[in-house]
DNA sequence: ATTATCTATAGATCTATAGATAATGC
DNA sequence: ATTATCTATAGATCTATAGATAATGC
């Protein structure tokens, strides 16, 4: 946001961090949403943390519900990108895997908001959002099948584990969580915790000597 | 609820379970408040569905987050209760937390509504939930005290993996958010899959063969 | 002319309280 | 007398729209 560019002047100077009011728009609705709650912040509140008039918003976004697809938007592009990669690749599942849940958990864990506390809200089934929910199952898609080629590997042909790993990155999502409302320790978990948990319960040993690939394998796949 | 007790008739007959007003004032909440949110139901919503007009609530729950508060103790009394008892026992750390996971991700799976879903309400970090909030860190840190035995017995010392197991069963919530959101087959998970996961996380190997010894163990703690 | 803000407000809620009413049970 | 319901409502919201205003940029 540029101080000056066309438009009426606002009444309060800038206080959310961002280049457009768009994005100052999003970085307070994601401290409300996941602070106060969805359907409990107003769209008063959002402006007033930015600084302008509650209708002011809806210059930049139609609905409330905009905003909020917006964020999810945010969360779910980078990694399903990332995994479409990976799966171009003639890596061994098992790297893949490994790279994805690593950058993946990263990601959910240095978000400046928790996001991924918003995936359980009831309101995500609407119309409006099956966008997202597509995108997300694609994610999904993609964790099961390096986790169904990692199964190979092993030589187990019973796939019931296969759904795990991709649930071993949400649980960020919970442990986030507690950190932040009981001021619990947190820096428990890393995301190589979690990539070598993301293996084990598909019966792997001694993931960790697969991070050191992995990471050779992230640092070329997304420059590319 | 019988039919005829004191107080004046309802205008309409019972619609939902329960033995008195209050079960039937939860059933409804439980439903609505997994399916529309929290805060998105309103109390005359949960009466429509009761069956009774919007202040009659109050004479049962003295606010609409007493009755969240109760929904959520159901939730957690069970498995925190069961925990302690196992604490009591001297059977190896690895039966006590299978036989903990085991239960624990069965009751989540087969509630009749998803409630787990409610925990990361942010609603919940207000004093009116402080309860809940610390039954449910007990029962963390019951499943980190067994992880712990775990490791030990693995002769692992690096603790770092004791907080994964909790974070297994949680897996259950998301997993049956997604499946009754998208229609999605279900069934993938079952509570020995996750009992088996909760281990494997920590490096056990062939956690299978404790299942036998973790069935008997609950059937002994529960009755005793 | 275009853009981004502002003021003002319609219309629809929502929670909780006050007090009346209609049963049962002593 | 006690209990569980009912009717009625106060007071406080909330989202989204209509239309005015104050900048920039051609």
């Amino acid at each position: 946001m540029t101080n000056a560019g066309p438009g009426r002047p606002r009444l309060t100077k800038q206080r959310r961090p961002g280049p457009t009011a768009q994005a100052e728009i999003l970085d307070a609705a994601a401290e409300l949403f996941t602070t106060k709650g969805f359907a409990s912040t107003s769209t008063r509140q959002i402006a007033e943390m930015v600084g302008v008039r509650q209708a002011s918003l809806y210059h930049h976004f139609a609905t409330k519900d905009d905003i909020l697809a917006a964020l999810l938007e945010q969360t779910v592009t980078a990694p399903l990108d990332l995994a479409n990669r990976l799966a171009a690749t003639s890596e061994p599942a098992a790297v893949r895997l490994y790279a994805l849940l690593l950058f993946d958990s990263g990601q959910l864990m240095a978000g400046r908001w928790n996001l991924g506390a918003l995936y359980l809200l009831p309101e995500l089934r609407t119309e409006r959002f099956s966008r997202f929910r597509e995108e997300r199952q694609q994610l999904r898609r993609r964790y099961r099948e390096f986790a169904a080629g990692v199964l190979e590997e092993l030589g187990t042909d019973d796939e019931s584990r296969a759904g795990l790993p991709f649930r071993i990155v949400e649980t960020v999502i919970n442990e986030r969580s507690d950190a932040e409302g009981g001021g619990t320790g947190t820096g428990e978990q890393s995301p190589a915790l979690l990539a070598e948990a993301g293996l084990r319960v598909l019966g792997w040993h001694d993931a960790e000597s697969l991070r050191a690939q992995a990471e050779r394998l992230l640092a070329s796949t997304r420059s590319a």
